[in-house]
DNA sequence: TTGAAAGCGCTAACAC
DNA sequence: GTGTTAGCGCTTTCAA
């Protein structure tokens, strides 16, 4: 048994362990580790002599060595498609909020919507014990999700969906079946859809789908060639919504699978000499904060972005502290349509 | 010394641990270390038997285990004021790419401006023994700073600015007089400066004294009642600024100390018939990308938001892997102004 | 080329 | 009330 000796090297800087307060207060360990917790008991005269000897050496309790023993990290991870995009940002943003408010810390992934990047990300998060994870509006393939799930590490879908897991989003049915339904109110009856590319795919579908049927419902035939992709980050890109634009027949009004290509989708007509809403109204999908600044006026679906957070956070803790072996809770929130200047009636 | 035994207990579900791959390949768990992390010298047969044990239970190695021999997590925390300001977000998903790009991963921690939560926010992040922490466009006192660096952790701070730490910003004067001295040549005389309450208080005060000293360097006296704060987050908010812009002798111009300020402002002005350009000039600070977007148009003073996040990285690896002893170092970037829409010549 | 053994800093029975 | 002890899952000498 070697004595723990400081060598009194200067160069080699060690932070303050539980046993430096153990011995700099005469006690052992347990007692130490007791007062730290505010468990057992100590008398209120050891407790005094620890409690400087702690503040004496500034010594910080090492989660790393607590989480080993606890096989707990109290860490939850966060992957997110892309944080430059607000609505991800600001459920970030929430969901921190919410698990800091409980003592979780939040490990953050932005995979950019690269799936190699998602592998092993995720795989950090997994080799660092997370008690759980957070997959936001994830445009991942399920093959990752589905291996996830057979890690038996606690994960929520927020904004997007999977029959096996957790998950809170809204209803994109009654979303777009909203926007639709407000198009169709104001007179539009050829009503084009187009999709984000960084999208997570189910929800695309959903989206799609929906969009389908409230068509339907309202009498209009859907007509796949008005469904089309559009990414804003890709200079350049559009062309084919441009060329859908530019015929007789063109589209009258646009839903936004997003807020983000939304937003960029007013942009990219404008530049090319098409008046929103005058030629064409367009309907988002979020609610993002900038959707509401005067400049833009987006008419959108708006997500209820706090219970989204908080319901997320509050299945997360379900899972890690009671247990695993409860079927999926699956949450559907209701959306609710803001309208605002980027609609009006058609030509 | 009690053996280990399976005691069957379908409920107790345990993650294979490196003693369960020795096991099962017949190997000690130093042979099983050394071929996860490819040191010593394993025979190609072990090797291969290993593998396949590995393979077989799924093994995945414990970083809280392996962190607390080597007291090194590769986790590092982002200290960010608020994640719905486009700026930080754009901040965080840099830094986040870089970082994983060197094997670290990232903890987020947004604080709101909020000095208790900051402060217990950066308690977790070193009771979790992060390698170092990055306070982004910090809005915190420098009492918590100072508290920082006694910890001999390495920190870096973005986007605003110490003399005792590693830092990197951009130049305030030099991005500040760049927006001046536009309005001047547009033939401005009268130009107002409007703070974010969030911002850090060093960068405010840099970015107030850089428009005072911009105003003096081309022949215009400062005055004080031109230097507003304005909250976009509170409702109601900005009669000061509104009352200021009544006034006969209002001011033409106005510097931002921010887009996310600068964008509301617009908002706020146009909701008061007050247009942009038309009678009031604005000019923002950062380069967020809304702010590129038609619709707004910002006149901007832009920031290399690539150079920032993987300097700041740089710095921070730097301290973590060779030592904490060298002298601050701190990087100045070059801003530089983007001119659109929300400028033009006085009326 | 491989294994035994001693920790890393903490918690949690269980003695005393 | 307080201390002893045995790990948590890993890395790392040092022998064999």
């Amino acid at each position: 048994m070697t004595a723990k000796i400081d060598d009194g090297a200067p160069s080699a800087f060690r932070r303050p362990t539980i046993n430096d307060v153990a011995a700099l207060s005469g006690v052992s360990k347990s007692t130490v580790s007791n007062v730290m917790r505010g468990t057992g008991s100590v008398s209120a005269a050891t407790r005094e002599r620890v409690l400087e000897a702690i503040a004496a050496l500034g010594y910080r309790p090492n989660a790393t060595a607590r989480n080993l023993v606890l096989r707990r990290t109290n860490l939850i991870g966060v992957v997110v498609g892309d944080l430059a995009n607000a609505f991800d940002a600001e459920l970030v943003k929430r969901i921190e909020q919410c698990a800091s408010a409980h003592e979780y810390t939040t490990l953050v992934c932005n995979t950019g919507g690269h799936a190699d990047l998602e592998a092993s990300r995720i795989e950090a998060l997994l080799e660092h014990r997370v008690d759980g994870i957070a997959l936001l509006d994830f445009s991942g393939d399920r093959a990752v999700i589905s291996k996830l799930l057979g890690e038996r590490v606690p994960v929520v879908m927020v904004s997007c969906w999977s029959d096996y897991a957790d998950c809170v989003a809204v209803d994109d049915m009654v979303g777009i079946e909203l926007a639709v339904r407000h198009l169709v109110e104001l007179g539009h009856e050829r009503i084009a859809h187009v999709v984000d590319p960084l999208m997570e795919a189910g929800t695309r579908r959903a989206r799609v789908a929906a969009f389908e049927r409230a068509l339907l419902r309202s009498g209009i035939a859907p007509r796949s060639e008005w469904t089309l992709v559009y990414d804003a980050n890709e200079t350049g890109g559009g062309s084919d919504l441009l060329a859908l634009v530019a015929r007789d027949d063109h589209p009258t009004a646009i839903v936004a699978a997003n807020d983000y290509t939304a937003i960029r989708l007013i942009a990219l007509l404008e530049r090319n000499a098409i008046a929103v809403p005058r030629d064409i109204s367009l309907v988002g999908f979020d609610g993002i904060d900038v959707s509401a600044l005067s400049r833009i006026g987006l008419t959108t679906v708006a997500q209820p972005r706090d219970d989204l957070a908080r319901t997320a956070v509050d299945l997360l803790r379900a899972r890690i502290e009671s247990g695993y072996d409860a079927p999926p809770a699956q949450h559907r929130l209701k959306p609710r349509l803001v309208v605002r200047g980027s609609t009006g009636p058609p030509r």
